[in-house]
RNA sequence: UCCUCGAUAGCUCAAUGGCAGAGCAUCCGGCUGUUAACCGGAGGGUUGCAGGUUCGAGUCCUGCUCGAGGAGCCA
């Protein structure tokens, strides 16, 4: 009787030890001794190594896999054993190999060093290297989380706008595009739309595409990010940072759980991410200035922190690091006053240890119509574009927050990554647009 | 926009102002347990572009182009 041929994936290889599979992929790497060779397939869920015997074989089919060029796509079949000569425990004995289509030689993606500029001008290739399936892998199961732990609060997801009218924030460079005869503009945030949504479902979160026409060349931007941006009628300040504090670390923990094995291809110790639980540690603003005075660091109060004062900061936790009650002229029109001391407001922004920066800015936004309108024309902001905004105030003004979670820089953050490029499939800064 | 650094073989990099090199990749050959396999051989160059100094420039000088990461900027 003939044997069951098990259709399967790398990733599911160890349940079927002693049995006889079929796996779908490419060639990664080969390595060969004449009358045995070594065939390192990767099908997208992980590598293994198949072994091929010309005694098996015969001499054609030997001969023309031994001929196969580096990403080659083959289906292979043949005996899962389990040996510790095979990298990652477990390797194929090949029965038969349909080679389904031959690749040209000379793969510009070797196994040897490459520079960055290389890397990212053959990006589309790049990605098939493990490492960077695993950074893309991680950053499917933290965009997963997000919307798993949001939708189990009781969130909806709302659709914000990418084309808009207007420079919501008035302070940043957008991208523009002709519409129809007049200007829009690719969205920089939901936030607004997300503010209108709140009072007609309760709680709600956008998570789209961001876009920023800076010119910022550093390690920590991209022209076109994601983020997941959540808010909620009747939420308070109090409430935001508690909300905060359990996203990320409901993230962490399902990242721990279900790809530490990619957390280990890309060099993350996952023992660096546990015990991120809340609470996490809070400082105001005017505490964090006082902190770096004392560090001789030059600042005074009223200045924005750079990124040197975010990683200084930063760094005194290994758990991420709320700043909060900002001075309201360092921020946002919308941030609501603190009753306490209103030349603050109630803005938190979370920051990730190790100098990856801010992963989170949040605030209570203002719900006074009169407020909210004085700020619009002190910031100089074009009243008309914002009258539906502003409507939010007249009719049924509730308490409420929210904020916006940098998808790139959370995924950094996790795989230790040292440019927020890696982090994203396709990245898009201020000199690569292309592949 | 500013500061700093860089550009040499397909890739990663060497080369005191004096013959343009290595490893990997590619091609050919060898090898039955390899681990970025290894061993032998071959092909592969407008040294980013344009000028200048010099007997002689990859190397020094000037300008330009492109890139890198930092500042500024940045929900």
């Amino acid at each position: 009787m003939d044997k069951e041929i098990w259709d399967t994936t790398v990733s599911k290889v160890s349940r079927h030890v002693e049995q006889e599979v079929r796996l779908k992929g490419w060639l990664y790497n080969k390595r060969s001794s004449g009358k045995i060779l070594f065939l390192i397939l990767r099908d997208g869920t992980g590598i293994i190594q198949c072994v091929a015997s010309k005694a098996v074989l015969g001499d054609e089919l030997f001969a023309r896999m031994d001929g196969l060029n580096q990403e080659s796509s083959l289906i292979i079949q043949g005996h899962v054993r389990k040996d510790d000569r095979a990298p990652g425990g477990y390797e194929v004995q090949v029965t038969s190999c349909e080679i389904v289509a031959e690749a040209l030689p000379e793969y510009p993606i070797t196994l040897k060093e490459h520079g960055p500029d290389f890397l990212l001008d053959h990006r589309h290739l790049w990605i098939r290297t493990p490492t960077q399936r695993s950074i893309l892998a991680i950053r499917s199961e933290v965009m997963r989380a997000c919307r798993d732990y949001l939708d189990s609060q009781g969130f909806l997801e709302v659709s914000a706008p990418i084309l808009t009218p207007s420079a919501c924030e008035g302070t940043s460079t957008l991208f523009e595009t002709p519409y129809f005869g007049e200007k829009a503009y690719l969205s920089q945030s939901g936030q607004l739309y997300n503010e209108a949504a709140i009072m007609a479902l309760g709680k709600v979160y956008c998570f789209g595409p961001a876009f920023r026409a800076e010119k910022s060349k550093t390690r920590r931007h991209l022209t076109e990010f994601w983020m997941v941006e959540p808010e909620a009628a009747f939420m308070t300040f109090e409430e935001l940072l508690v909300l905060e504090e359990n996203l990320i670390t409901y993230i962490i923990d399902r990242v721990l759980d279900k790809r530490s094995e990619e957390l280990k291809t890309v060099g993350r110790d996952p023992s660096d991410l546990e015990g991120i639980a809340p609470p996490f540690p809070r400082m105001t603003y005017s505490q964090a200035v006082e902190l770096l005075k004392k560090e001789n660091v030059e600042i005074e109060w009223g200045d924005d922190f750079g990124a040197p004062h975010e990683t200084m900061l930063a760094s005194l936790h290994r758990k991420p690091l709320f700043v909060t009650h900002y001075p309201a002229k360092a921020k946002a029109f919308y941030m609501e006053p603190d009753p306490e001391r209103p030349e603050t407001v109630l803005a938190a922004d979370l920051l990730a240890p190790e100098g990856y920066g801010e992963i989170i800015g949040g605030s209570q936004r203002i719900s006074d119509y009169a407020l909210l309108k004085q700020r619009i024309e002190e910031h100089r902001l074009p009243v008309d574009e914002y009258n539906w905004y502003l409507d939010l105030r007249k009719y049924g003004a509730v308490p409420h927050s929210g904020f916006g979670l940098g998808i790139e820089r959370m995924v950094a953050w996790i795989c230790h990554l040292d440019h927020l490029r890696e982090a994203v499939p396709f990245p898009r800064t201020i000199t690569r647009l292309r592949p």
